[in-house]
DNA sequence: CCAAGGCAATAGAGCGCTCTAATCGATTCG
DNA sequence: CGAATCGATTAGAGCGCTCTATTGCCTTGG
């Protein structure tokens, strides 16, 4: 198990250490001659150059730490996408966390890629306080994906949340809709700017008095909670817009079990456009965040810093966009909904 | 940026760096005023060690490489808790990835992680051809999950397809039903296992007549196709038992839209228990493999070969279960059934 | 014909850590 | 009281690579 070094390669090669390491690096330099008898070498003694030492020395990694917020959540899985492509494209190795990995609470995962030495850190919709990013942001460039933070040193992509929100309640309004209620997804990224934007397009349309948010949390089950809460208590809305996708989920499942036909009776509107919202069973009216693209460009922001030393602070902010699929729809008949009470 | 290093953690706690280097690996005999010192002189400096100096001298990475087949297929992500989870306890870092990582075609995920000397590999799914993991298993332990190799080298944790399948048609012979169809899943992992361990229990039950199986292939669209195929030429069957939940998904869409009350006039199976499955709006009877566990089994089969120096493989079985929902019931009433034609 | 220049190749000093063997006091014991 | 013992500490040789400076060698021009 004991495998050749790059002195066995030059020994079999019968040229110096230093030759097959630029051989390795491929540098251009090196006459045809040589280069053949060293990649000969190397593939006879099944040579494979150890990434440790070769970061060691050059004290350069190549790679790139992601720490994702949540694997089981489509949203972070598609922006890794975006972000191992272009990585990829540059050279670069990802290294992935979850960030609950690392001894647990010993060594949180941010310490551990630092120790790792990597070049540069994407945190994706990252919980962390603070002060933790901060500290991190002065030993290597760091991207947030997913969350704003206004600090200097962190490089932040998003999408415009309040005009995601604002695009929601407008579409349900040109359908019809006034009385359209929020559940919100509480604390978690994106939640306060959401319901913020809710809350502004409802009074840019002069439904001060129609606004009503019950709480979520971003999962399913606060969707059958909020909605519960919306439809069985006095007067119902003719449309919910929820946080996310999954909150819409819950919402339609308690829609449902209520006897109520959605679109017909109710409209339900999501929000990240997720593989779930797409699937036709579902069939979700959702906004839609672009991000493979927004992963790509975190890359792009980390080597900006790594290469051309940028060092102000870029927000990038995408655009989100309206998907109309089949759980929206004119409000019901005005008769039928006031011969409730 | 320039970091401290164990050398200056020595000078300033006026010790040596073999002494800092024991104190970083926590050994036992160092008295407490030393310790206390370095540990000082640490904090002060804000040192952090280097794990790839560490690494390069230890010749240990206590890292395992992870590669992930579908970073969107729910199933691999609740396996990797179950990875990430037991590689804590035994303090190993994990490195994910996915398996089209690394520069484009050059360099396989594979070879990235045996270049970062991973102590060992875990391949979820993998699709990769067998001469290329047997080349990999003479350089580190791996394990498979998910996916069966019959070569001594490497162990595997799997679930018994065929009892899944098994439990699958035995819980719609259970209701009642005889035609009992299979959309398979081609010829991705578990596909031809699980069509197999349909048709070992059609026959079983005296149903070898009723044996009808069409073409899938793991996708939502895959279940459209042949839930159509099945239910609009000539005669259909009363029990769809589809090769994975997206399958399953795909089916219920195409039996809806055909008309078709789910479970009241068609039950549909899927197999794998994902979070979707589970969703209230889904709700579908489906086949669990114990996917936590499973990650969990893979790492210790890994530890066993890393320190323990096992060299006979292992292969661990683990057994599926039957989760019931609402997707399947009794199958219709028989007059119905015949008033097709 | 010789200095200057250019290119290919090499020597050798690290990179920041681990780990074996050696050292050094302080005890213990015959 | 000197030898043996033992725990705490250290010296120093790597780990496998990169990279700067240097060495040769060949071409070129005056």
């Amino acid at each position: 198990m004991a495998q050749p070094t790059m002195d066995d390669v030059a020994r079999v090669a019968g040229v110096s250490r230093a030759l097959v390491s630029l051989v390795m690096r491929e540098a251009s330099n090196v006459s045809d001659r040589r280069r053949q008898a060293v990649l000969e070498a190397a593939a006879e003694l099944g040579y494979r150059p150890n990434i440790l030492a070769r970061n060691l020395a050059s004290r350069r990694t190549m790679t790139l730490g992601v720490m994702i917020n949540d694997l089981h959540n489509p949203f972070f899985a598609e922006a890794v996408d975006g972000i191992q492509a272009r990585a990829d494209e540059a050279g670069y190795q990802l290294l992935l966390a979850t960030e609950r990995t690392g001894r647990s609470g010993q060594t949180d995962a941010i310490e551990t890629f630092l120790r790792f030495r990597v070049d540069g850190l994407i945190l994706t919709g990252p919980r962390l306080p603070t002060p933790e990013i901060r500290a991190a942001a002065d030993t290597c460039p760091i991207v947030l994906l997913g969350r704003t933070l206004r600090i200097p040193e962190v490089d932040t992509v998003n999408t415009d949340e309040r005009i995601g929100a604002r695009l929601a309640v407008r579409h349900l309004f040109d359908l019809g809709h006034r009385e359209i209620a929020h559940i919100d997804g509480g604390r978690g990224a994106g939640g306060p700017p959401r319901r913020a934007g809710y809350e502004r397009a409802m009074r840019e349309l002069g439904l001060d008095d129609a606004i009503r948010i019950v709480e979520g949390n971003f999962t399913e089950e606060g969707g059958v909670r909020g909605a519960d809460q919306l439809l069985t208590g006095g007067t119902a809305p003719t449309a919910i817009f929820a946080a996310n996708d999954l909150t819409a989920v819950g919402a339609l499942d308690r829609a449902e079990d209520l006897g109520l036909d959605v679109p017909g009776d109710l409209s339900i509107m999501g929000y990240d456009n997720t593989a779930m919202a797409a699937m036709h069973h579902m069939s979700l009216t959702t906004i839609d965040q672009p991000r493979e693209e927004m992963g790509r460009i975190a890359v792009d922001l980390l080597l900006e810093r790594l290469d051309d030393d940028r060092t102000a602070a870029i927000r990038h902010v995408a655009t989100p966009s309206l998907v109309t699929r089949s759980s929206t729809g004119p409000p019901p008949d005005p008769r039928q909904l006031q011969s409730d009470p």
